[in-house]
DNA sequence: CCAAAAGTGTTCGGCTTACACCCATGT
DNA sequence: ACATGGGTGTAAGCCGAACACTTTTGG
């Protein structure tokens, strides 16, 4: 989130969390403050919208800028107004849902972009732990009714890497059988008829979503 | 929403859903615009978000002017960039629960504020059509998790009446037996003890939510 | 042949749904 | 006594949760 001075008239912020799994941990996209407030902090990208720009617009440039990728899950998460104690501020949040092994972070030396694990995040500028709880929430509850995980898989993956996002982010173990048959009711993935060696066991097969658009079910 | 001159940066506007159900139909207040533009047509009421106003209060206070109303579910709905075609800004609408018997709308004979059935809806100013079908569906989807219906209702009620309103906002009618089954099992509404008669049968027994703050069961 | 992950069915309990009659009262 | 809305139980189907062994491969 970038700072500026103001005038009679409350800003506007954009602030994306912008979340991956990876390592079998669910990540957040930080970047560190070189500026005051909070100098030195982490903090979630973001900036202040800009006149004529509508929110869902800046909200995937911002994520395009940092990321290289469009089209993936994006959804408005909140509007704050007590995001930055110092100065009066309306924060219009979103949060996305990327695969890390497509995106192309920014390779800025004093911003330093990058992933860090939600489990055990550094200390936060503004109220960006908040906004990222209340992102998590949210996402934990979409995995459950919508086809939200599509955005962080690749085209194809096995029924075993889906059920580790999906047990990455919400923060317990799954019963393998009984995720398989839930998965397979709703009929949000189809088995390709790929399938795929990876080690000294049998092969698996591999799956895709038969929709790569946000659908509730 | 009322209509102001910009200088170089986005508005922040507020609009507020205000529902009731009222005679077995879902009602939302509605108020004629007096000048432009949308001059004649009839509008969600809002307001231009002053500096230092935080977004919750502002909607609070929103409330509290049109219908003499505290301390109700108030909920924030979305943030829409979209809403006035004529100019940039954004608009935070929040959604609201009121009992009709307890809410003093204001006697304002231009902007003649009013309830209107949302089966049957005048044509609307900006996008608020959009906005309250939003907001119905937001409304539908909490009814069936939370105890929001708490804030249409008075202190006592009987389980009819409490059933009329699911009815007016899910538009179907429900099984008595399995209702009644539904709502007790979730410990949201208690038994007063108390009765009411209030014709030629059988006098129905008194309930009362056991919360009057939002809660999610 | 051994290690490793993939793949697969059944049982139980609880929740939702459908459905019809008696109760208490006022007129 | 009759009309009116209040109040109640049971059976069937579906879904989620628990739970263990066989399959296929590489080394």
């Amino acid at each position: 989130m970038v700072h500026r001075p103001i005038d009679g008239k409350p800003l506007i912020a954009l602030v994306v969390v912008i979340f991956t799994v990876e390592g079998g941990a669910l990540r957040v996209l930080l970047i560190r403050r070189s500026g005051p407030p909070f100098q030195g902090l982490w903090a979630l990208p973001g900036g202040i919208l800009s006149r004529d720009e509508a929110l869902e617009k800046a909200a995937a440039r911002r994520l395009l800028e940092e990321t290289g990728l469009e089209d993936v899950y994006l959804e408005q998460l909140y509007t704050f107004s007590d995001l930055d104690p110092q100065q009066p501020s309306v924060a219009v949040a979103y949060f996305a849902l990327v695969n890390h092994t497509q995106a192309r972070l920014q390779q800025r030396r004093r911003w330093r972009p990058g992933w860090h694990a939600v489990a055990g995040l550094p200390e936060l500028a503004f109220n960006n732990r908040a906004v990222i709880d209340y992102a998590l929430t949210r996402l934990r509850y979409k995995l459950e009714y919508t086809n939200a995980a599509y955005s962080l898989l690749p085209e194809s993956f096995t029924l075993s890497e889906l059920q580790r996002v999906y047990e990455s982010i919400l923060g317990h173990p799954l019963d393998k059988r009984n995720f398989r048959k839930w998965i397979l009711a709703r009929d949000i993935v189809r088995h390709t008829g790929g399938s795929r060696s990876e080690g000294a066991h049998r092969p698996a097969r591999l799956y895709a979503f038969t929709s790569r658009e946000p659908v509730v079910f």
